[in-house]
DNA sequence: TCTCTTGACATTATCGTTAATGGTTGCTAA
DNA sequence: TTAGCAACCATTAACGATAATGTCAAGAGA
């Protein structure tokens, strides 16, 4: 019927002999509109098929009920995780998601027209923004709040773990278990939260009168940790912190394959506790904290900022704390 | 500075005494505008750090660069990957992916509106749409392309695997390696490429003159597959088809655990092929297909709808060839 | 009776951008 | 000389919604 195009308020409005106006106020439940004309209106919207043009709102409002997430690459089934749980909690206060990947691990100002032009109110990153990227957004006015990495240089609202605590603790753990040469394998040496896991495990280490090869602590370079895998390996370690959990499952399965027995040989432990959220075929030793908690407090802290108009004013930063599971692969 | 607002066409016009549209006109190259004025304002613009507002160019011009991916939850790593490559092809292209869960796995015509209303230039869903949806995304001129699943009887784009022949190849594999009594554990009922799966491995055992036993069907109703795991293995099968790889990765476990030896005792097959995307610790006996190709053909008939600006006549359906990964679970 | 509300809707302006026209200058060709 | 035509930029009108005002009748109060 209507096919030449979408159904408008002007539509509605005309049909019922009314303005686009009072189309609008009568849809939105506002003042100064009958209570017979408001049920006429809405019915009338029903039977037509009306879908607001929330493009056409956002410009006269000022919102879109968007927000941006930004990411290194959804494959990672951590940020998948966070992702959805972020989802999760917008999808029902009517906010639509964007996703978007960084510029390899970082938020870089390119990124930025794409997420900045199409006006979201609000972005959570995983990646550190850079100085250049935070100018932008307090001159568009745009809150931003960055989980799971801490820079206390930058001004802006984040959540985070204590990345040193958990690779303290896991030192502790693998002492215990009689670990005397412990590996590190972390993720490339930009990745501020991988030097912060390490430098916790290395000052355990020191508490306890031990120290670490500085062969044995490697900041992968290649896609494949095989060949880190293999150093250590021919260093004769018999334990090895990873990164993230992703990292440990996988020195596990090659570690398996070469008939090195987890955890008798070689002790394995993680980070990010995957295995509370998806399925694990193992169940590692690592470093847990309270996702769900850690995004309430992200999406939060963004909700607070888009409701008070307030972008960046006063950065806040929550830590959480963590704890160790221990698994079976120590 | 321009602390008041962002910046704006006007503001860069006024900058130089020329007008918005002249402003617009140069920084999009079109014509009649001169050339130093066009390298002059494009020089002001930069200077002013000017970020086009596309909510407004997108009410004027007709198009977001937006487009929606709908999917069951990103917890699952197949939607996950899957999701992660649409956003890879999109990016370049100059469109941003919003993401959406569906109503528990349909596309039901309650979560369109945040997506209509939102005027995406097209969908890609994982999840089969109704009949209702697809008259209201007909009449708001918004192409969709179903991925992964088929439905003959729905007009619409779309892209699957031959579920029945990955079914069929795995019957003759299990059957092959010995099996005598096969199971099989499917998504619940109404998810109809498991029942196709099904269907195929029902065929294949029909062939060779063997029949599965009613008991040992099992479409899941429970959220974990323990319960159905353990009617088959009451039931003494000495292989399970699981209808995807991560219910495969948590049969092996499980029964692992219970210290059932896989493949020795039980053998035990997938589909998806994850282990092509992202780390799996076992090398699973699978069903893989063309996932790139399978996003690349998706994508590329949702573009040619966008650009065509038709968005149904003639839904065209394109079925991709699956092949068997042998791996060390059978 | 007449002003004053007030309820209920209409008019108009606006968000920032882009398409469709208008207008002016200078140069060329008849 | 003068119409004619580029080249180049300005003016105006959308896109569809919403906020800020206007308008007008009916009823209230003095």
């Amino acid at each position: 019927m209507e096919s030449k195009h979408h159904v408008r308020l002007a539509d509605i409005a005309l049909e019922l002999g009314l303005t686009a106006n009072t189309v609008s106020r009568a849809l939105r439940d506002k003042s100064d509109i009958g209570a017979e004309t408001k049920a006429l209106v809405k019915e009338t919207a029903e039977r037509l098929g009306y879908i607001p043009n929330s493009i056409a709102a956002s410009l006269r409002y000022g919102s879109t009920s968007t927000i941006a997430i930004v990411f290194d690459n959804l494959k990672n089934p951590y940020f998948m995780i966070m992702a959805d749980k972020i989802h999760q909690r917008l999808q029902p206060r009517g906010y639509a998601s964007m996703i978007f990947a960084g510029d390899n691990g970082k938020l870089e100002t390119a990124v930025l027209p794409p997420i900045v032009s199409r006006k979201v109110d609000g972005i959570v990153t995983f990646l550190e923004p850079s100085k250049a990227v935070l100018d932008i957004l307090a001159d568009n006015a745009v809150p931003i709040v960055l989980v799971g990495r801490r820079n206390a240089d930058l001004k802006l609202d984040s959540v985070a773990t204590d990345d040193a605590k958990g690779g303290y603790e896991i030192g502790k753990l693998l002492l215990e278990r009689g670990a005397k040469n412990i590996g590190y394998i972390g993720a490339p040496e930009e990745v501020e939260c991988s030097r912060r896991r390490f430098d916790g495990l290395r000052k355990c280490l020191a508490d306890h009168h031990q120290a670490i090869h500085s062969e044995n602590i490697r900041f992968m370079t290649t896609p494949t940790l095989k060949d880190d895998l293999d150093v250590l390996v021919a260093n004769g370690v018999d334990a090895i912190f990873c990164f993230n959990d992703m990292m440990a499952l996988e020195c596990h399965a090659l570690l398996r394959e070469r008939g090195i027995r987890v955890p008798e040989q070689i002790r394995i432990a993680g980070f990010d506790d995957l295995q509370k959220d998806i399925f694990l075929p193992v169940r590692l030793t690592t470093v847990t904290s309270d996702k769900d908690a850690i995004i309430d407090a992200a999406v939060g802290m963004l909700m607070r900022r888009i409701e008070s108009h307030d972008p960046a004013s006063h950065p806040r930063f929550v830590d959480f704390d963590v704890a160790i599971v221990r698994g079976e692969t120590t």
